[in-house]
DNA sequence: CGGTTCGTTGATCTATCTCAATTAATGTGG
DNA sequence: CCACATTAATTGAGATAGATCAACGAACCG
């Protein structure tokens, strides 16, 4: 597992180029880091923290829960991913977030994320762009949910997956570790456990991917990203500029 | 009409607390405002512009096209709004954004955003923090499309729209213009024309709402809540501490 | 190895879509 | 300012994607 701040570097560089001595100083931000086992929340709604988090390893999700009972996943982190800034700025949380499978974040204190974006220009821009491209992920998220049928809807939130996790080196032979239960499909799609597992058939069947042991394989690429209209442009993968 | 510094220096300080200079500097950063009539795209997806905005007046929306020909309305922009800080660092907008009602915008060069981002940390806060409440907004409406049925979802988007008007002093008797057509609301829902249409006349019959000449009033505030399950914390409306 | 969670399948039901036609508004050029 | 064209709202009838209810087998976990 990669340490704390070469994860961070690496994820910022991403975001925004980075000075020698603003390197050297996010190698030294973080407190400590705290372990989640599966299905386990890390923060309820309402909560608020003093610190933002980056995942390590492991996955997690964003949700709310509905009155009638029902949860709606609002977006996956991954390792890699920056959570939450989000309380940095906005205080109290407006969602929960809870662990998919066992997960490691490290801490970073909000007084030290205060100090570091004063000092640094370029640091308050990089995270400003992980806020942004979080909004645009939401986006397409309302898309998904909005616009696409069952078939496309899961393929949809599997090339996400997939990609995001390539990024940081967590793939292997055109497949991933799949954790999310059909259930918690069904809450990031908006679809039903019962119909989120006739559609997985399908797409099994149509030979796009196979998915077994907790682990997705992905067949047709292509195919599934075509399956699912997916585009990876609104995740703005590519290094900063 | 309120003056671009006037309206923009109210929004900031519902965002982040400004210095008497920073006060001043707000109100000498736009460049010029342009206008814009009903229905008509003010960007396309995949522009980059060089400048962010305002909106003065009207009402504008987010939004993107499927390849099925379909449209989904990602988010309503309403006056005292910045749009899009998105192209100030992510360069290329990832969905277009159009007009509803005919609009008046105040224009802020990225250049100009640069400079101030730079020197004045509570500005670049406040701009960040702006881009949270977006994200906040779009993850309410991942809720909103995959949660709730067509009558609550509509109530919702009443609920928002109402409560983000009121803020900006839009409001009239307890209504709001609603430049809205029924397929528009279609499309920011994910329903068809016609089941707005008989979505609305339950929610009229149910002496919610009364919509005629362009105008919504909500006869039922609570009730009107009680059906979108709007709670207003999202939007962070009260002044910045 | 017994209990709980997760996945699979069948049968039935319903919210919402589709297609289609009509009326009411709104806008436009002469 | 009116006639005509276009866009928006309304209503009906029929189709369907996905929900709901229910039961059972398989995997996982302490």
């Amino acid at each position: 597992m990669p340490v704390f701040g070469d994860l961070l570097v690496r994820r910022f560089k991403c975001l925004y180029p980075l000075s020698s001595g603003e390197e050297a100083f996010l190698r030294t931000m973080w407190s400590r880091t705290s372990d989640f086992s599966a299905r386990q929340d890390i923060y309820y709604e309402g909560a608020r923290p003093d610190s933002s988090a980056l995942l390590l390893s492991g996955l997690a999700c964003r949700y709310r829960l509905m009155s009638s009972g029902t949860r709606q996943i609002i977006a996956f982190i991954v390792p890699g991913d920056l959570f939450d800034t989000q309380s940095f700025l906005l205080r109290t949380l407006d969602h929960g977030i809870a662990s998919i499978s066992p997960c490691t974040a490290g801490l970073i204190k909000h007084k030290t994320l205060m100090e570091i974006t004063r000092s640094h220009h370029g640091i308050a821009l990089g995270l400003w762009k992980a806020t942004l491209i979080e909004g645009a992920t939401s986006r397409e998220w309302i898309v998904n949910v909005g616009q696409r049928n069952a078939h496309a809807r899961i393929a949809h939130v599997m090339c996400e997956i997939y990609a995001r996790l390539a990024v940081v080196g967590h793939t292997a032979d055109g497949g991933i570790p799949w954790p999310i239960t059909q259930s918690a499909l069904g809450d990031a799609t908006g679809l039903t456990q019962v119909h989120v597992n006739r559609t997985l058939k399908g797409l099994r069947s149509d030979g796009l991917i196979t998915l077994e042991n907790r682990w997705l394989t992905i067949h047709d690429w292509d195919g599934l990203c075509r399956r699912g209209e997916f585009e990876n442009r609104y995740l703005h993968l590519s290094p900063a500029a």
